[in-house]
DNA sequence: GCTTGAAATGTTATATTGTATCAATAGTTA
DNA sequence: TAACTATTGATACAATATAACATTTCAAGC
């Protein structure tokens, strides 16, 4: 992520505090702060530590928590339950109420992109449950498995030790 | 489950332990009946208790956790992450592998139900996925929601306060 | 200015979930 | 029987998460 994009971010973060009336504190914009620079999903307690390495207010991971609570309420934040870790809402500029995101999370590197729901797959899996009984109420996918760049540098990999 | 379906998914767990050689202790065949007697996902230590006040041998949940993970490595148990429990996989007579469960997990009376990738749904989701680059690997799809006997109850009690 | 009430944060304690480690035991094989 | 392996016991501890109450901050109204 950019400085561009960062800042963009932080705006998006302002303004949504500001439309829903809502106080975007000094820790929890920097709890955001420390979300996006991350570039990876991070646990409650490695937020607190790496909030503790670069801000000189100190923070429990008591705190987080709630401030990942509220960063949650008003849209700001996911909570992977795969991994029990959270990622900034990627929906920059985009003010529509969340539909279905899916998480795509990788296994090789640990990063997680959040994805529209392409082609309505995930909405048209959900509608096949309904039309069966069950009402999903999961505004949230979650699927593990290795991204691109992963499987390009394993490619390589096999590739070299191919020609040994 | 009546008593007929509950001999049949430990004649299967028996079956199942036999063909890859493993051994499905007496401990490991009481936590899976456990866990078939419960009717829902336990968490760990929910199934610890429960096989404490059932039966006279106790144990700890070290050793649960142990059992459940050999049972989950025999396909006899799941995990599920969204809520941290176990169940018994369900797919009893049919010794082919998984290819893709789903998991409905009713948020109003907790029970959960695996259900076969009706339409293949899911496998074109992920077909979507892995067209743009990302390769799942994720053999679960955990969908929370409300399931038909609870959407019945609770549109029967707004019946009821519509009369009042 | 002051006060007061609500929201945010601090602080401590504790609950819940999960793993590491080594000892003891049981079951199998030579 | 001896020796090896798998299973389980037992203890400790790590990691994740919430409860409860105290303190601070800060805006609203006097």
């Amino acid at each position: 992520m950019n400085k561009q994009q960062f800042k963009e971010m932080v705006g998006f973060a302002i303004k949504r505090c500001e439309a829903s009336e809502k106080k975007l504190t000094p820790k929890r914009q920097q709890v955001f702060e420390i979300l996006l620079q991350a570039n990876k999903p991070l646990s409650a307690y490695e937020l607190t530590d790496q909030f503790n390495k670069q801000i000189n207010t100190p923070i429990l991971a008591m705190s987080v928590y709630r401030i990942l609570g509220f960063l949650e309420s008003v849209g700001l934040v996911h909570r992977l339950k795969l991994e029990n870790k959270f990622i900034p809402c990627s929906h920059v500029n985009d003010d529509r109420e969340h539909q279905l995101s899916m998480f795509l999370i990788c296994s090789s590197c640990n990063k997680a992109s959040e994805v529209k729901d392409l082609n309505n797959s995930a909405k048209s899996l959900f509608r096949q449950l309904k039309m069966r009984g069950f009402a999903p109420t999961t505004s949230q996918l979650e699927i593990s498995g290795v991204c691109f760049g992963c499987q390009q540098s394993t490619a390589n990999t096999i590739k070299r030790k191919d020609k040994k």
